[in-house]
RNA sequence: GCGAGUGUGGCGGAACUGGUAGACGCGCUAGACUUAGGAUCUAGUGCCUUCGGCGUGGGGGUUCGAGUCCCUCCACUCGCACCA
């Protein structure tokens, strides 16, 4: 006999639904708990990692719930996005249309699996109501001076009219069209990031919670670095060339110096020249080329020559100026002094082009010339060729150059950062309209606080050519805020990451209209208490998030630092995948018998990787669900790994979930007189209810240690245990005490149970004559002294080896304990007529002997 | 190259502060019940074996005792990468 997962597990939802068991509102006098998973992106349907990600969740919030916390568990959606925009070109459907189909779908398909969010709490971050706060924010910050605007080198394809990000950039093509994609100029919208980079670096310090891998990328992407910037003097030229170096130490080895192909001081540097057309035709020939390939590993190193000097400031040597490719705009200055001696890729430049390599820092024991050398030297050493600076070691000498430096006001000592600033402009239409028009008279102007939102136009067409707010005139023509004349619209929607920013507060007043969030109801739930999601946002979205949430703060909308208390950065869902050699990947409903079912060839098994759509290595949660219910879809995706490790999929193994819980439903639906009946003897002691206790009490504990440590997979396997032995004991069940205990140990086990797999608890809840919701319960509380045994195992090892086990009463002293030992035959056998050395003695767990 | 992580049976994975390695599940073997079973139940299942020995990627070390601590090497995965 099966259970009837479909019946039962829609029936609860109804339950849940009519009751709003889920339902939240802010109580002071509770301590609350925040529970969030990142909010799905609406693309059609739900997959493998989305029901991973919940079940993790909803597993947490539930058993919090029932510790008697006051949990928020809501849930939403990241609505903005390219893919509505394609799918508007490809299907002629509005993005808002197809957006919202795929939230009705998906949502039903969230509630299949019996998630505990209170959805009346539910946002989409496309409606207007949403992105309204953030276009306030944006003109608050506007006001704060947090945003600007700047003209920066994007990727632009001319054919689509359109600026690509870099990962749409593929061999320095439009990922679209083909199109050859350009560098071109552009003006853009910015958040001042950058401002905020030392608070953001100094909190990945305090955030305890958060996995370490996931602080050091931040750390590394905000990139600080300690150094200082210098200034060149360029002969015949008025503006000096400023870099960037953590290695001021190493300025009397500059022999020459490179500036990136982008830096505005390129051109002029050339400029009037008889080199000045090579020399454009090599900026253009670097620029060309796509991010990605130019900063390739080995890409050749190549420069060219400026025909300029600059004068070293403080050798004041006559160096020469180079355009090099190998440099950053984007890093530092744009500009580096070369230092080839101490640089590998200075050192491979200079090789390349004949100049000359200095020694100016010496290991010690060495004599490296930069005539011989291989290779820079990086390392430490004392200070040599460096005048005055001679026989300093090198963290001294950086000091001592830069104050010089300063002191002739050709240079100071700096911090760098390797962040940017957000630029959040993006020229698309399925997107937050940026709250900005452009007056003739007055310039940029910010929308008025009461004229928001800015809501995107409806009579627009989605040809795949530009942004089609630009052909949308009802949008465009607008009136300037300050002056009334004739205006025009900002037609740049702000990136999608800034609406995943701040969603997290939304959700604790979602319905709030006349703010962004009731500041009462943020300050008592935020932060988030536990945040779940992949790891493969671990820079961008926390980052922007945290930057987000600092934001509010200065805004004085919230008071705290930082929206993420506790962080979890699950694993993916692989799965191996099949090959057909005529018909390509193919899904494993398409392979029976390791042969392909159009074909009949060999399939080959691929390795295992993560679930994706295009090596069709997916498992449709849909047909999981209808086949074994949401229960086991569930329990499978919390058992098979550790939470925060990659999750192989495994058929059988959901078979042995769904093995499981028909298991638990025979046990109890067996047993269920003894649970109704209503009996409460507890006196008489047997060796069945010591068993009874002990399991009952160990479980407990094990699951609710578990729990707390995000071992989920350990807390199911002890639930698995203690049902094995509840199987065992069953027939051992007679004395009124003991069947008093058996009842009360398998409704706890339910109760145990219920965070992972709710639908069938509930239902077997109500079999063994509950009226209440099995979710309402309180977390079960376990008792130390049961766990105690009368007696333990203590084991005897010689010599380092186990000869023997001694079942001793518990807490038996080491006297008694050794005597016990030694008296042992087995024991016996190995130390008779030996020197005991030594004697070991762990109470309640070992006794070592060492025998010579 | 830099940084982080992982490595345990046929497989997924357990093992608290060093204290019986392999919990739980899958698979497999045998048996029971069955017309039959891919349902269910029971027993067994690291490897080699006669006592006994060997086993947590390899090698070394500390210790009475090491999956766990230290050194070293290897493999794989992920992130970052011409960052001046």
């Amino acid at each position: 006999m099966r259970y009837d997962h479909t019946k039962i597990e829609s029936s609860w939802q109804k339950l849940w639904e009519k009751h709003k068991s889920y339902k939240v509102e802010k109580d002071e006098n509770k301590e609350k708990f925040y529970c969030l998973e990142m909010f799905p992106y609406p693309s059609g349907k739900i997959h493998m990692g989305h029901v991973r990600n919940y079940a993790i969740g909803d597993v947490l919030a539930r058993y919090k719930k029932m510790k008697g916390f006051n949990v928020i568990h809501p849930m939403g959606w990241d609505a903005f996005g390219l893919p509505a925009e394609n799918a508007a070109i490809k299907n002629k459907i509005h993005p808002a249309k197809w957006t919202y189909s795929n939230i009705n779908f998906m949502k039903e398909q969230l509630k299949k699996l019996g998630l505990s969010y209170d959805w009346d709490r539910e946002i989409a971050t496309c409606d207007p109501e949403y992105y309204k706060w953030e276009q306030l924010v944006f003109i608050k910050m506007m006001e704060k001076g947090l945003v600007y605007n700047k003209t920066s080198n994007v990727n632009w394809c001319d054919d689509c009219n359109t600026v690509l990000a870099n990962e749409q950039v593929e061999e320095g093509k439009c990922w679209r069209c083909g199109n050859e994609v350009e560098i071109k100029e552009l003006d853009g919208w910015f958040f001042k990031i950058s401002e905020y980079a030392e608070e953001l670096l100094d909190y990945t310090y305090k955030l305890k919670g958060w996995p370490e891998k996931v602080l050091t990328m931040q750390r590394n992407w905000i990139g600080k670095s300690h150094g200082a910037k210098i200034r060149f003097p360029v002969k015949g030229f008025d503006t000096p060339i400023e870099v960037f170096t953590t290695r001021p130490d190493t300025v009397y080895g500059a022999t020459f110096m490179l500036i990136a192909p982008e830096h505005p001081l390129a051109k002029k540097l050339i400029a009037g020249t008889e080199k000045e057309n090579e020399g454009l035709n090599f900026i253009k020939d670097v620029l060309k080329e796509d991010k990605i390939s130019r900063m390739a590993e080995d890409k050749e190193k190549k420069g060219f020559f400026t025909g300029r000097y600059a004068m070293n400031p403080i050798t004041k040597e006559q160096i020469p100026v180079y355009i090099g490719n190998y440099v950053l705009m984007d890093y530092g200055t744009g500009a580096i002094m070369a230092v080839p001696a101490h640089d590998q890729r200075d050192f491979d430049f200079a090789k390349a082009y004949n100049l000359p390599i200095r020694v100016v820092i010496q290991p010690e024991g060495e004599n490296l010339s930069g005539d011989t050398m291989g290779e820079a030297y990086a390392g430490e050493g004392i200070l040599v060729n460096s005048g005055e600076f001679n026989g300093l070691d090198v963290e001294t000498a950086k000091e001592k150059i830069t104050e010089y430096l300063r002191e002739k006001e050709v240079g100071e000592k700096t911090v760098n950062y390797r962040i940017k600033d957000w630029g959040i402009s993006r020229q698309r239409y399925w997107g937050a309209p940026i709250p900005v028009v452009y007056c003739k008279k007055c310039g940029v102007v910010p929308v008025k606080k009461e004229d928001l939102p800015v809501k995107l136009p409806l009579d627009v067409e989605f040809t795949g050519i530009g942004n089609p707010l630009e052909s949308s005139e009802e949008f465009i023509n607008t009136t300037c805020p300050q002056c009334s004349a004739p205006a025009k619209r900002e037609t740049d929607t702000m990136d999608t990451f800034v609406e995943s920013s701040w969603y997290f507060i939304r959700f604790c007043s979602p319905k709030c209209n006349n703010a962004p969030f009731v500041k009462e109801e943020g300050n008592y739930w935020m932060p988030v208490d536990q945040y779940i999601g992949g790891v493969e946002h671990a820079i961008m979205h926390l980052l922007y998030a945290r930057f987000f949430t600092k934001i509010l703060r200065d805004l004085g909308f919230i008071d705290i630092d930082e929206p993420f208390q506790n962080l979890l950065t699950q694993g993916m869902v692989c799965k191996e995948t099949h090959k057909c050699p005529i018909h390509g990947w193919l899904f494993p409903e398409e392979v029976e018998n390791g042969k392909c079912i159009i074909c009949d060839s060999e399939v080959e098994v691929g390795r295992v990787e993560k679930m994706s759509k295009s090596k069709k290595n997916v498992v449709d949660p849909d047909l999981l669900i209808k086949k074994y219910g949401a229960d086991t879809a569930r329990l499978f995706s919390l058992f098979a790994a550790p939470p925060d490790r990659d999750l192989e999929w495994s058929d059988q193994g959901v078979e042995g979930c769904y093995r499981f819980i028909n298991r638990i439903f025979r046990l109890i639906t067996k047993n269920s007189e003894i649970c109704k009946t209503n009996l409460n003897e507890k006196s008489e002691e047997s060796d069945t209810t010591k068993e009874l206790e002990f399991n009952l009490h160990s479980t407990i504990k094990k699951v609710t240690e578990d729990i707390e440590t995000f071992h989920l997979n350990t807390a199911v396997a002890a639930c698995m245990e203690f049902t094995n032995k509840l199987y065992q004991l069953e027939n051992n069940v007679n004395t009124e005490t003991e069947k008093t205990l058996f009842a009360e140990s398998v409704k706890t086990l339910l109760v145990l149970l219920t965070p992972f797999i709710p639908h069938v608890c509930e239902e077997l809840w109500k079999i063994t004559g509950n009226e209440t919701f099995i979710s309402d319960q309180k977390w079960p509380e376990y008792d130390e002294k049961k766990i105690v045994r009368d007696t333990t195992t203590i084991v005897v090892q010689i010599n380092g080896k186990v000869r023997a086990n001694l079942d001793l009463p518990t807490d038996t002293g080491k006297e008694e304990a050794l005597a016990a030992a030694k008296s042992n035959e087995k024991v016996q056998k190995y130390i008779n007529g030996k020197n005991l050395a030594k004697e070991i003695f762990v109470p309640n767990k070992l006794i070592s002997l060492v025998i010579k």
